[in-house]
DNA sequence: TATACTAAGTGTACAATGAACACTAACTAC
DNA sequence: GTAGTTAGTGTTCATTGTACACTTAGTATA
């Protein structure tokens, strides 16, 4: 590695993060209105200029606990997208997160829905600033992939579930059905569930058991 | 995001590549002598400063291009490394890339076995300067995992090749023996493997029909 | 209080895929 | 011509994935 640090004026570091939620069988992303130039008042992805003594982690983190107020949450490095445009002042290279957050854990979400942060359905989004359609969509492919060969819809889910609401999940990211019987075998057999044995008796009909997840990490994250 | 330009002294921004190659049965990564400070004659990951009108996949590939002179040859984004004190001098971060190269397109490759450049086994290695051992063991990580689910072998073959040496690279790379039947079957239900025609006639027993790729993506790749 | 409505919960048969396994063919070397 | 070496080829069995329909347990309401 060269190390001849005064060569080139160096471009600046941002993270940016595709924060995702699933809310009214949709699939959302958290969106920022930007209040200054360059694309004043363009909604884009969260982000912010890296710190000096911070890790790219550690700044992604930072972003996401001042939007969103939650902690504990499943993220994961995307990619990191550098042309030379990509930001019409300077040269500013950008590492992009994805993290996911069960709408649940969102504190009043609702009143969040003043001008300068909402959350939008990832297929029906306004203009973004900078190359954040680029980032989105490969947000948006990342988790989709991931969602069909990993648990990582779990980040999804609030504490107690029914397995009926894990389903739908799964079938809102894939964007596909899945059968039920088979969707239960499937997932009663990775021996992550464990029934909580309380049973929700919201609705005309017969009540279902709750399940949760056992403590350990997402598999398969990397 | 956040566009207060001034806000932040900006850090360096780099990157490093893991190339690989395959010789004498080993998987075998590329690092080069340091002739300067920090880590002064440590053997390093080849890397270099971003220039300025330059996207990240243009710095990797000018090393890749400087270091080899091969051109045309797989390489994808790995990882973007940014802890603060992963250089002891200054802030810099590093975008990740690695590169596969079958070793035949090499140029007169023990020519360059000079003190500054050499080609490594990834499992026996000399201790390695900055973070780069981190790197290394995450780009051999990604590399086995896409080899048994895509086709990103391919990226080490030479253009025509006998399907026991085919057989021969996957073994290396997963680190694993095979089934001489079931890989045949497998590798040519895929579809992307076509006859030459020629036959290699190398050594005292039955020749062997030459394959080649036929002219495509390698597929799964992000 | 009986009937209609709704979502929960359950098993089996068939198809597709993956894994194990051994012999014959075609050439060279001696 | 005999020994040595790698190329090339199918079948059986186990595992996994997929398609598919009825009963259960509650609430609502006539």
């Amino acid at each position: 590695m060269n190390t001849n640090y005064e060569a080139y004026e160096q471009p600046g570091v941002t993270v940016d993060l595709a924060i995702f939620t699933v809310n009214k069988n949709k699939l959302k992303v958290m969106l920022v209105k930007r209040a200054e130039a360059p694309f004043l008042d363009f909604w884009s992805l969260p982000g912010g200029f890296l710190m000096h003594r911070e890790s790219l982690e550690d700044a992604a983190y930072r972003v996401l606990t001042e939007k969103t107020g939650v902690k504990d949450v499943y993220m994961e490095q995307l990619y990191t997208f550098g042309a030379p445009e990509r930001d019409p002042r300077a040269r500013v290279i950008t590492v992009a997160y994805f993290a996911l957050i069960p709408w649940e854990n969102l504190n009043q979400p609702e009143s969040n829905k003043i001008k300068d942060l909402t959350w939008y359905s990832v297929d029906q989004h306004p203009k973004l600033a900078f190359d954040h359609k680029e980032i989105l969509k490969y947000a948006v492919k990342r988790l989709r992939a991931k969602a069909s060969y990993s648990n990582i819809v779990y980040g999804l889910m609030p504490e107690h579930f029914r397995l009926s609401e894990l389903q739908t999940m799964y079938e809102i990211i894939i964007n596909d059905k899945l059968d039920k019987r088979n969707f239960r075998k499937r997932m009663l057999a990775t021996g992550l569930l464990q029934e909580t044995g309380e049973k929700d008796l919201t609705g005309a009909h017969r009540p279902a058991m709750l399940y949760q997840f056992k403590k350990m990490e997402i598999t398969f994250s990397n």
